[in-house]
DNA sequence: AAGGATGCGTGGTCAGACCACTAAAATAGG
DNA sequence: CCTATTTTAGTGGTCTGACCACGCATCCTT
């Protein structure tokens, strides 16, 4: 009945010394952490449990390990996770469901953000995108989740947008006039519309 | 530069086996799946090996494991990840204010979710929720994010919410009587009042 | 029959041994 | 002196075997 301590398992400490050492250390993507003897013997356990934590951080995407050289910080946006937790995941048609609804209603949350925040700069940028021949719509939702200028949000939204890709679902490209159209709405602020043409643009039925 | 394959770590191969197990196998969350050293044997692999798949699976929250009981499989329908991932990436840049901007945010969504959803039977107990002496606005909530009925938006929220306990800020309490109104908004299904009376609810600035 | 002791299977951890691979240092050749 | 080759040290990858701590079922005592 003590301290509710020392319950956790060797390798998760090792993953939360490891997520101090790259937060405090201001480590960055690319850079080598220290090799798996050298972490054994600094944070007192034994190699394979240092393994298992790395191993777990691996599969995540956030390390690289190259045999021979060593453990590196990756550059996680993580899409290597989210293939794997797809696949085991995303099984019944619910969760794919949820997937749809919930990236769609985050975007319309960083439409309204971005309304608030965005500049005449931005709204010529937006435009450009969109008249790009390579334009995506991926690319213009990223902007968009940028824009609203909300590390949470964006956060939140990078890793749907994984899982949606994930779900490789067959989807019927909509008109850059209709992104125009989108953007135009951002300029007024009003709400209603912003997300009466994401409606649009997205096929969702008008309730 | 022969075939791309047996490049793959043990590891790895590993989690895949388990996966097509899990999904051929028919098993579902709650079930035991082998041991360790019989994993180990029949995949023709070494224990540590085993480990290493099963540790990163865990800290996915895709198993559970139980010392001296054995590994289950874990219900994984939500996403464990965001929660990872967000630990990992949110940790210092506390932004309070993204925190409780994306929880009132995705809050509303919910509400309008779960408007669509909502049954008589759940208005009434909502209205009970509320007249009870220890009525809590988390609890309110967690209930809405139930109501939505999606599971993706319930994980979000869980996490927000966790976030935003532990910043500790002073709370002006909202009278019973707003949320009663909130909840008479849900069942005319009018999205405009609905957020409107959320938005009330929060002290927010109309716009 | 009820309660306690025991044993077996499980995950948790460690130490050590190899192997395969890489990069840098030492060496041989020109 | 400079280059090409070999050697070497260090790294991750894997396996084995040994303990420990814990949960459960079984058996034994009372």
């Amino acid at each position: 009945m003590e301290q509710p301590e020392k319950n956790t398992k060797v390798y998760v400490e090792i993953v939360r010394q490891l997520r101090d050492m790259i937060n405090k250390g201001g480590m960055k993507p690319g850079d080598k952490i220290p090799s798996e003897r050298e972490l054994s013997e600094r944070l007192n356990a034994g190699r394979s449990s240092v393994r298992e934590a790395l191993r777990a951080l691996e599969l995540l995407g956030l390390i690289e390990t190259r045999r021979g050289e060593g453990t590196f910080i990756r550059d996680f946006r993580g899409n290597q996770l989210v293939q794997l937790l797809s696949t085991f995941i995303l099984q019944d048609k619910k969760a794919k469901d949820d997937v749809v609804e919930t990236k769609s209603m985050i975007e319309a949350d960083c439409l309204l953000l971005a309304a608030e925040k965005i500049q005449d700069e931005d709204i010529k940028r937006l435009k450009i995108l969109i008249d790009d021949d390579h334009f995506e719509d991926e690319e213009f939702f990223r902007k968009m989740a940028k824009l609203a200028d909300n590390h949470l949000f964006y956060r939140i939204w990078c890793i749907l947008n994984d899982y949606y890709k994930a779900l490789e679902m067959k989807t019927s490209k909509a008109e850059k006039a209709q992104y125009h159209l989108l953007v135009d709405a951002l300029v007024t602020k009003n709400g209603e519309l912003i997300l009466n043409r994401h409606r649009i643009l997205r096929n969702m039925s008008m309730k």
